[in-house]
DNA sequence: TGTTAGCACTCAATTGGCGCGAGTGCTAAT
DNA sequence: ATTAGCACTCGCGCCAATTGAGTGCTAACA
C-alpha cells in the first residue's frame, strides 16, 4: 500500500486541488504545477494507477479525478501538510477563553464557538460530564409564597425550583439535616432506601407536612441521582449550505435536521476512550447521514473526573490541516484551564 | 378600504388556496369551488379589482395571483377563520410544561418546542428577564483546592466558579456577613460603593488575604448587577429549507445565519408594550432579512416582574390561523404558571 | 525504459428552438 | 350583472445540436 514518491506528491497535489475548488481535477491542472515538471500524460498515467489503487475516483469518462474515502484517509494519515495558526489569533484565544472560565459549561461553549470560527465549518462539542463527583452542599431557600429552591453544589451547582409550601423555619431546618446526612458522599452512594431513612428521620425530628416533605426529597433524589444533562452545542450548522455537495436543499435538510436532534448528537459525543484528535472520513461514520461528511474530534478529559468532546464536520473536501491545528491548539487550552479547574490537591 | 362581502370571500378564497399550494391562483381553482356559484370570467373581473386595491399580485401575465403584504395583513385582521387544536395535543401541552416547570428558562425552552413542533415552523424565544429581584441568598462554597463557587439566589439561581484560594471557614464567615449586608436588597441598591464599604468592613473583621477578598466581591458585583444573560432558545430554524420560497440556497443560509446570530435575536425578542398575539408580516419586518417572512409573536409577562417574548417565523404564506391557535393556547398556559410561581403574596 | 505529443473518443453541460398549457383580458351575448 | 368564447401572453419542459474539458491509447522520442 506505500506508493512511490512520485505518487504521493500528485496524490497530494490532487487532493489540495479538490480541496479548494470542488471540482474534479484534470491531468492538466496538475501539471501545470511547476513543482513536479510533468506532462500531463504522465500525470494521466499515474492518475490511472492511483485510481486502481483506490484512492481516486473518476465520476463519469470525461471528467477529472476526486479522491475516495481511502485517498483522504492516505491524506490525513501521510500527506497533509502542517498548518500555522496565525499568533493573533492564537492569543485572542486564549484571552477569550480564560475570561470564561466561571463556568466549565462556558468554557466548552466557547471552545465550540471559537472552533467554528477558526474552521468556518460546523462544531458540536458536550459540556464536560462530571462523573459522580461529591457532594458538598444542599440548601433549600424559599423564593415566593408557594414556591422554594431546591440548590446542590458538587464541582457544579444544579437547582431547582419547587412548587410547594414550606416555611422558612423548617426550611432551614430541613438544609441542616440534610447536610448532616448527605454531603461530603457522592451521588453512587445513594440510593431511594437512603432516601426513605431520611424520610423518616425527619418525619420523627421535625414537624413537616409529610406530603411536602416527600416532595422535596423526591426532587432531591432526582437532582442528585440525574446524570447531568449533558450540554450539546451546535455551531454554524448553516455552513453545511455553502458546500457545493449540498446544493440539494434535501440532503441539506437532512442534515440540519440531524444537527438538530440532540438525542443524535449525544451518541455523536459520547466519549470513547481514545485520546488526541481522531478523524472519521465519509462511510467510517457511524451515522449513515453523515457518510458524505468529515468529522474530526478531539477529546478533552481530566482522568475520571469529567470528559468531553469537541467534533468539527464539514464536507469530506475540508481543510483538514487547519481543523486539525485548531482543534489541537484549543485542546490544549482547554486541558490547562481543566487541570487548574480540576485540580483535588 | 372596506371590500363587500363577495370579494371578501374570494380574496379569503386565494389566500387560503396559496396558503396551501404556494403556487399562484388562477380565477378556474376559485370558480371550481362550489361555495360561492361564479363562473371564472366573474373571478377574473373580482380579481383585476383586486388587484387594483392592492390585495394581489400577478407575478406575471399568464399566471395566477399571489397575495400582497396588504393582503395577508387584510386575510390576518379580518379573513382568517378559526383554528381548533386537537384536545390530545392540549392535554400533551399541559403535561408537558407542568413537568417542566421546575426552572423558568426551561419553561420557555420548551414551550418554545411545543410551538414549533405544532406549527412546524422555526421558533425563537427568549427567557423571561428578571427585573430587579431580591436578593434571598449569597453562599460561598469551596468546591476544590484553588476553587470556590459563589451562589446568588434571588428567584432564579445564578452560580459562578472562582478560582482563588480561600479557606472554608472563611468562606463560611465572609458568607454570613455577606448575608447580613445584601439579602433583602434589590439588585438596583447594590452599586460600586456600597461593594467598597462591604470591603473595607469585612478587611477589618475578618483576616482574609486582600486580594483574594478583592476578587470575589468584584465577581459578586458582577454576578448581581449583570443583566441575566438573555437566553435566547432557537428551534426548527431548518423548517425554512422545506418551502419552495427558499429552496434558493443563498437566501436560505442568509436566513439561517440571521437564526444564529443571538445578537440580532435579542433584538428580535426584546419585548415592546404590547399584549396578546401580534403579526408582522413581511415588510412590516424591521430586520430586511425577514421581509419576505411572517413572526407571530406572543409576549408573556408579569407586571413589570418578568417578561418575554415567544416568535413563530415563517413564510409569509404560513398558516396564520394554526399558529395564531397555537400561540393563544401555549402564551395562556405560561401565564397561568408564571402567575402561579411569581405570586409573593 | 520512462516520458510525452497527438489524436480519437466520451460525456456533461449549455444553448436555442418549439410546442404546450395555464391563465389572462376583452367582447359580445344572455 | 353575469358568463361564454376567443385571441393573446408567457413560463416551462423537451429535444437536438454544439461545445469543451478530460480521458485512454499509441507511437515517437530521449
Amino acid at each position: 500500500m506505500d506508493l512511490n514518491d512520485r505518487k504521493r506528491k500528485i496524490l497530494q497535489a490532487i487532493i489540495d486541488e479538490y480541496i479548494g475548488t470542488a471540482e474534479p481535477v484534470g491531468s492538466r491542472a496538475i501539471s501545470k504545477k511547476e513543482n513536479l515538471g510533468l506532462s500531463s500524460a504522465t500525470i494521466r498515467n499515474e492518475m490511472a494507477d492511483l485510481e486502481e489503487m483506490g484512492y481516486l475516483i473518476q465520476p463519469h469518462t470525461s471528467a477529472g479525478r476526486i479522491p475516495s474515502d481511502a485517498g483522504y484517509r492516505f491524506y490525513v494519515n501521510s500527506l497533509m501538510s502542517n498548518y500555522k495558526i496565525g499568533m493573533e489569533a492564537v492569543s485572542q484565544l486564549r484571552n477569550l477563553l480564560e475570561t470564561r472560565v466561571s463556568q466549565l459549561e462556558k468554557l466548552i461553549k466557547y471552545a465550540a464557538a471559537i472552533a467554528s470560527s477558526l474552521t468556518d465549518y460546523a462544531t458540536v462539542a458536550a459540556a464536560p460530564k462530571e462523573n459522580n463527583s461529591e457532594i458538598r452542599k444542599i440548601d433549600l431557600v424559599p423564593v415566593s409564597n408557594h414556591t422554594v429552591m431546591l440548590i446542590v453544589v458538587t464541582r457544579n451547582v444544579r437547582s431547582r425550583a419547587i412548587n410547594t409550601d414550606i416555611d422558612g423555619e423548617s426550611c432551614e431546618k430541613l438544609s441542616k439535616l440534610l447536610n448532616a446526612r448527605l454531603s461530603g458522599l457522592k451521588a453512587d452512594d445513594i440510593d431511594f432506601a437512603k432516601i426513605q431513612e431520611i424520610q423518616r428521620e425527619t418525619e420523627n425530628k421535625l414537624s413537616i407536612n409529610p406530603k411536602v416533605l416527600i416532595d422535596i426529597l423526591h426532587f432531591l433524589y432526582d437532582t442528585v441521582t440525574a446524570d447531568a444533562e449533558t450540554e450539546i452545542y451546535v455551531n454554524n450548522a448553516k455552513s453545511i449550505l455553502r458546500y457545493p455537495e449540498y446544493k440539494n436543499v434535501e440532503k441539506a435538510e437532512k442534515i440540519l435536521s440531524f444537527l438538530e436532534d440532540k438525542e443524535n448528537l449525544k451518541k455523536l459525543v459520547e466519549t470513547d476512550g481514545k485520546d488526541g484528535i481522531e478523524a472519521k472520513i465519509g462511510k467510517e461514520n457511524d451515522f449513515e447521514i453523515l457518510q458524505d461528511c468529515s468529522l474530526v474530534s478531539v477529546n478533552y478529559s481530566l482522568g475520571d473526573k469529567a470528559s468531553g468532546k469537541l467534533a468539527v464536520i464539514g464536507p469530506k473536501r475540508m481543510n483538514y490541516a487547519k481543523v486539525f491545528a485548531s482543534l489541537d491548539l484549543i485542546s490544549n487550552e482547554i486541558d490547562k484551564i481543566l487541570g487548574y479547574y480540576m485540580n483535588d490537591g
